[in-house]
DNA sequence: CTTCTTACA
DNA sequence: TGTAAGAA
């Protein structure tokens, strides 16, 4: 288990291999894939963010679901850039006092659709 | 002890 | 993908 690291939310491959479910080779096996980019410390080991732990976490689940590579990397870009187009209206005031709780939108026609003047 | 790269099955 | 080797 952690037994130690971690702080500030950047971790190293084993706490990562917890988290995630995943085996380091899998890990590594991304990362050249082009899926993720984790920094290196000077010695060359690779640290990973909560983002890309979340990346990762999303990787598995895919996987699991039986999706190839090709799959998994439309889907990540797709979510990522939905995510991307909300977090942009929310900071651009577009949700203020319109919505009053977290609904569960499962897209974007859904959201725009909460969005609408009545 | 953990992680890294390279290479083979 | 798993695992072995040798280095860091």
């Amino acid at each position: 288990m952690a037994v130690y690291p971690s702080l500030k939310g950047i971790y190293p491959i084993g706490i990562v291999e917890e988290k995630t479910g995943l085996t380091s080779r899998q890990i590594r096996y991304y990362e050249n894939m082009g899926l993720i980019s984790p920094i290196r410390t000077q010695g060359k080991q690779r640290r990973y963010t909560e983002k890309d732990v979340i990346r990762l976490s999303r990787i598995k689940y895919l996987k699991d679901n039986g999706f190839d590579l090709k799959s998994i990397r439309e889907k990540i870009e797709l979510l990522e850039k939905s995510t991307k187009d909300l977090d942009l209206m929310i900071n651009s005031g577009a949700v203020q006092g319109r919505l009053t709780s977290l609904y569960p939108v499962s897209n974007r026609a859904v959201l725009m659709k909460l969005l609408e003047k009545n």
